[in-house]
DNA sequence: GAGTTCACCTTACTCGAAGTAGGTTACCTT
DNA sequence: AAGGTAACCTACTTCGAGTAAGGTGAACTC
């Protein structure tokens, strides 16, 4: 049998669970009293063997931080495509984000406290995800929209990402609201603007 | 002399000197990063007396918190009153926080770490200082537009808020960028919607 | 003005969790 | 089977949050 001896898994092997396992506690507990021997433990493999893999516990938090990302990323992208104009594009995307953070409320969860690491030493990694997922939508304006210059369409993209954070944390705290209708209000003001509701 | 021994001052001027210090540190080094020694040190206190007076870290961090949004809302209350319109309402409250970004720097970057307590036993007061925020946006858009719905109206509030942020600590990476400038973006957005950059 | 009190303040600890040094064991190659 | 190495462990150090218990001095009584 191979669940025998739960033992001796190879580096890659050893790594995901590490990453699934952490993935949970991180949610579970919070990023700051989750603590690193307790990740271990639940692997069933001792503290040093985190450290050998990831560096530090910021380290491993940013591994699953990346997966998470990642995850979402193919989920937004996949929405996108066959889109028939900007405003369907638009949509479909904000959608799939919102059916992604209803439905894995974990990995959601490590998202967000990506922000708890900002002014620590890991800034450039956080840079470079960040970036993913502006990028994402600035590719998707840059396609159907015309921006003006570049500055100005990076500065769009993320004050679409901010917002739909935002209002993403806001959904936890109100299970009766649906991914469908979350993404109406993001429409709503997104697309036609405040103007269009002006007394 | 007054300032021979820097020793027992009253309660409420002590703690109003542990804050002002506190914000400093937590500013410069981050919150993780920041010793509760090394603000007593600063402080040219003992550790205990923090204690005795916020009782944890955390709380120490709230309290800084709480005084850096009450000086925003000031702020931007301040901004918004004898607006002529909901266009004009929006676009000084908006100008007003990002000034607000740029000349308190410290503030803001408190601010933005409040993010990092979310899971924590401060949920509820973060909950509480959150809405300060959000009720003002809210108050303002009910004064001026017809929101529909009392959860709409909530939702979009977020969302505003949410996008402000982001677009906040986009411009700390790019000091070019004026709080006029940026506020032109944002209303862009806000006001007049993304359909009206279509191709 | 001598004692009493209470708010302000301190030294000196505990405790828990991050991170590390160095040794050990199972597996694979030849 | 010898030996090399990747996976793994025990046992530490270090550092910072939080606490217990006691000192000191200004103000208020009498």
């Amino acid at each position: 049998m191979t669940t025998a001896k739960r033992k001796r898994m190879p580096k890659a092997e050893r790594m995901r669970q590490m990453i699934e396992i952490a993935e949970e506690v991180f949610a579970e507990r919070g990023y700051s009293a989750a603590s690193m021997d307790d990740i271990a433990e639940r692997v069933g493999v001792s503290k040093p063997m985190l450290y050998e893999y990831f560096n530090s516990k910021e380290g491993l938090l940013l591994a699953c931080i990346q997966q998470s990302r990642a995850a979402l990323r193919e989920v937004t992208e996949r929405a996108t495509v066959g889109a028939t104009s900007a405003e369907d594009a638009l949509r479909r995307g904000l959608l799939a984000f919102f059916v992604f953070i209803r439905e894995r409320r974990q990995a959601w969860s490590l998202l967000r406290h990506e922000m708890a690491l900002i002014g620590t030493g890991a800034a450039d990694e956080i840079e470079q995800t960040r970036r993913q997922q502006t990028d994402l939508i600035a590719a998707l304006m840059g396609d159907h929209l015309d921006a003006g210059d570049d500055l100005r369409a990076e500065a769009s993209a993320e004050f679409v990402v901010g917002a739909c954070e935002r209002l993403a944390i806001w959904c936890e705290r109100h299970e009766d609201v649906s991914p469908e209708t979350a993404t109406g209000y993001a429409m709503d003001v997104l697309w036609s603007g405040l103007s269009a509701r002006a007394r």
